[in-house]
DNA sequence: ATGGTGGTTCAACCA
């Protein structure tokens, strides 16, 4: 089955580049990240068409992620654990029936926490550590887990054309990082990192000062996978070729394909 | 140092 991760930036100036993509990529379970949509004006029939089961966590005019499975959805989920005063939807998991077996797969949106130095990077550590608590929690469940999304982190130098770019960046700093390699160190595996070459692998260009022309991109969108997962898994790529396309996303689809 | 681009929503915010 290949699960794919996809930061659209905008659910309904992208329907047509993103049905055209799922049409033509077929993954079986998809997970979409800034839908910028509330749930009632999300597109779901145009999914549906194609065969997926959606549930999303919208948001009006920012944030908001969405699940699309071709293997229906249970015990759906909205919103990370762990602060009852977020209203930022940011992250959705369910169950992927695959007939007697389950994966749980999350969509999720790191906060960017820009500019540094204020509250919104401080949401953003304190997002990812309830993340690290519940990746936890999940784990014990020793169901295959699957966390796909837009991580706003840039874990490595490698991951980065021009790493000194960023290091003013809340995606590149010292504390992002750190709680990066916290869930590495629970047992994820970053499963693009196990099955690409290191370097020059970006899923991000910028709009603008042709970032995407220059390939001066990062790698910011991520899946890992629980060991149960990891065990499971067979390749992982990234599509480059919505980003040359009509009016597209600043974000390309990382996918994952496990047995 | 500034401005460069784009989505959503309606002057501003977010990335």
């Amino acid at each position: 089955m290949i699960i794919t991760t996809w930061n659209i930036n905008g659910v309904k100036a992208r329907l047509e580049a993103a049905v055209a993509y799922l049409r033509q990529a077929s993954p079986d379970v998809v997970c979409l990240q800034e839908i910028k949509s509330v749930d009632e004006g999300f597109p779901r029939e145009a999914f549906e068409e194609l065969g997926y089961t959606v549930a999303t966590h919208g948001q009006k005019g920012f944030n908001g992620v969405a699940l699309l499975s071709k293997h229906g959805l249970e015990d759906v989920s909205r919103g990370l654990p762990g602060d009852e005063s977020d209203v930022q939807s940011r992250w959705i998991e369910a169950l992927v029936p695959l007939g007697s077996d389950m994966v749980r797969v999350a969509s999720i949106y790191l906060p960017n926490g820009n500019p540094i130095g204020t509250e919104k990077f401080s949401y953003k550590l304190s997002w990812m550590q309830r993340l690290e608590a519940h990746a936890r929690t999940r784990l014990l469940e020793e169901t295959p887990l699957v966390l796909a999304g837009d991580f706003n982190v840039i874990p490595e130098p490698v991951d980065a054309k021009r790493p000194q770019a960023w290091v003013n960046d809340a995606l590149f700093q010292p504390e992002s990082r750190g709680a990066w390699r916290a869930l590495s160190h629970l047992g994820l595996t970053d499963a693009t990192r196990a099955c690409l070459p290191e370097s020059g692998i970006f899923t991000f260009w910028d709009y603008q000062a042709g970032a995407f022309q220059k390939d001066d991109g990062i790698r910011i969108d991520h899946i890992f996978l629980s060991p149960q997962a990891a065990d499971r898994l067979v390749s992982s790529g990234v599509d480059r070729g919505p980003r040359g396309g009509e009016k597209p996303s600043d974000h390309v689809p990382v996918w994952v394909e496990l047995q």
